[in-house]
DNA sequence: AAAAAAT
């Protein structure tokens, strides 16, 4: 227990990051960014926390909300060090460069090429040094300046494209230069402020980030604590599963930015403990995954039903992996005049992950699974996916008695073990990590060498994802698949995603889809589009123009009904058709699990 | 025939 002290091992970093902020920001002149060592009166160190990230213990701010919220506090070595000298987090940019963006909508600002070329004042682009960043993802420079500039924003990307920074950075940048306005009377009338102690019954943050899992909550909250350092703002997370009290005293330290997942949230509005009345920023993240998970009914209630101000009002933005009409109805509801922003596929067109699958019947998946083990090198951190819950449990059971070091993840486990299990794996002290769907997306461990498909999963986006949590930062990854005659329904998008991505394709998986394809009609249609894209905004062919009205009868059918689509052909057709159910997506997966 | 998520 207790926390190491403060090793400024990283010193080089601290110079470089101060560098890269006097290039830019001098023309405020001399700041006291990097250059107050003094410590800071207020902020004390909590033990034990959760969602501490990585330590037993971290620095809490206690911001003052007075004073002017441009400038930076003073600065603190130790939460420094604690927030940015992690395992650097940051993308391999130069990889990114070819990921194809489009941005559509009326009067779309110009993207950037450099954080410098958008002024997010002296906190953001400190903190972005001190994060290492060098150059924007395509993600973020397309968001940045559309978030900015005021607008809605509706984004078509995956986790790993950067995609948390790109609205953080422009959030976190317009509170810092707008100050809490409303929020902060708000609070004071809740309670104190004033005498700066404890105790607020009702916190009003100026920002709300809704995420599908809590592990992506949590991850989301540590990049906002680093882009929040030495600002006024204050970052909070809640999520369930975790002691609600705990939480709930918090809150009540300070909230200006809160992630959250739906369930808890609309727990802590009923018990009267967060209003969002004030709320300027509203972000979705992964919106589609959401609507799978059922959190629509919590969306609207939190949206639409409570003190949440109008679109038009607050600016929100919406980040999905997908586009099926369901997300462009939620578009339609939310979003005020938005840019559409479609971002190339981070995992398939990497081609640094390579890709192999294998045929293994279900009987042979656990002696095989030993032989790749064994073949992989003590430390390298092995990621093994399974298909149910009670799959991981058993192959944990099996790989401990082998002998290996190994942890599980999957939602059946506490939420204190689920964290325990990711930090072991993180750190290398299990570098074998059995998991469900859970740990699928948005799940940022770097130095992932190996991704395990023991059950492959039937649908192909999660299959990016999967593979997507390995060869990130510039490493090379692998990704092995245990195919067998259960997996006939991803055969088709399988074969599309390893041409797609230049990979070798066993000639029984390409005869298998043939097969597939002449078998099964609508079902076994792509849902992948050419050109790399995710999604593409469907207001383009709608008829109408588009200025945004979805009116479910506006829309084209670009593909025509129930067509055959050709290998790798296609283009975007199939998720905004106008017949009474709309995308396919949503419509195979109702077929398939029967809900 | 599943996983996830408020209790």
């Amino acid at each position: 227990m207790g926390f190491t002290g403060y090793e400024n091992k990283d010193a080089g970093s601290w110079s470089t990051a101060k560098d890269t902020y006097n290039s830019f920001g001098n023309n405020r002149g001399k700041s006291a960014f990097f250059n107050d060592r003094g410590n800071s009166s207020r902020g004390r160190f909590e033990h034990g926390g959760f969602g501490g990230g990585g330590g037993n213990s971290r620095w809490v701010e206690e911001p003052r909300d007075d004073g002017d919220w441009s400038k930076p506090t003073p600065r603190n070595e130790r939460l420094e060090h604690e927030l940015f000298s992690g395992s650097n987090t940051g993308i391999n940019f130069e990889k990114y460069d070819d990921i194809p963006v489009e941005a559509t909508g009326q009067n779309c600002p110009r993207h950037i090429e450099s954080f410098q070329d958008v002024d997010m004042g002296e906190i953001v682009m400190g903190n972005i040094a001190l994060s290492r960043y060098t150059r924007p993802t395509p993600v973020q420079k397309y968001a940045i300046p559309i978030v900015k500039s005021k607008r809605d924003l509706m984004a078509c990307a995956q986790t790993g494209s950067g995609k948390t920074a790109a609205f953080l950075l422009p959030i976190l940048s317009q509170i810092y230069t707008d100050g809490p306005g409303e929020a902060l009377n708000a609070a004071k009338a809740s309670g104190q402020v004033s005498n700066g102690k404890y105790g607020r019954r009702k916190q009003y943050p100026i920002s709300l980030v809704l995420a599908p899992t809590r592990e992506l909550a949590l991850q989301i909250y540590d990049e906002a604590r680093k882009f929040s350092y030495r600002s006024r703002v204050r970052p909070c997370v809640v999520y369930g599963g975790a002691d609600i009290g705990q939480q709930i005293r918090d809150l009540e330290r300070g909230c200006h930015l809160l992630v959250a997942t739906p369930g808890r949230l609309v727990d802590m509005m009923e018990r009267g403990k967060i209003g969002l009345d004030h709320c300027k920023y509203l972000v979705l993240d992964e919106a589609d995954r959401m609507l799978d998970m059922g959190f629509e009914p919590q969306i609207r209630r939190i949206v639409e039903q409570d003190t949440m101000p109008h679109k038009g009002v607050r600016q929100t933005m919406m980040f999905s992996a997908t586009f099926p009409k369901e997300i462009q109805i939620l578009a339609r509801d939310f979003l005020e005049e938005y840019i559409f922003l479609a971002v190339g596929r981070v995992g398939s067109t990497s081609e640094n992950i390579t890709q192999k699958v294998v045929w293994v019947e279900e009987s042979d998946k656990r002696s095989f699974l030993l032989d790749l083990l064994s073949a992989t090198g003590k430390d390298s951190l092995t990621l093994v996916f399974v298909e149910t819950k009670k799959g991981a449990d058993a192959l944990e059971d099996f790989l401990y008695r082998e002998g290996y070091a190994c942890t599980s993840i999957h939602g059946d486990r506490s939420q204190r073990d689920r964290e325990e299990a990711l930090n072991q794996f993180r750190s290398g002290k299990c570098p074998i990590l059995v998991a469900t769907a859970v740990a699928a997306r948005g799940l940022d461990i770097s130095n992932v060498k190996h991704v395990i498909n023991f059950d492959l999963p039937s649908d192909i986006e999660e299959y990016v994802h999967r593979i997507g949590r390995t060869g990130r930062v510039g490493n090379l990854g692998l990704a092995t698949s245990f195919f067998n005659d259960k997996n006939g329904n991803i055969t088709k998008d399988l074969l599309d995603i390893l041409v797609e991505a230049k990979q070798e394709v066993p000639s029984w998986l390409e005869s298998l889809a043939y097969e597939h394809q002449h078998k099964s009609s609508n079902r076994g249609r792509s849902k992948r589009f050419s050109g790399g894209f995710g999604a593409r905004d469907y207001r383009q062919t709608a008829a109408g123009g588009n200025t945004g009205g979805f009116g479910g009868r506006g829309g084209r059918n670009q593909t025509g009904h129930g067509g055959t689509r050709g290998f790798g052909g296609g283009g975007f057709g199939n998720f905004y058709t106008s017949d009474g159910y709309g995308g396919n997506y949503s419509h195979s997966q109702v077929d398939w699990w029967g809900n």
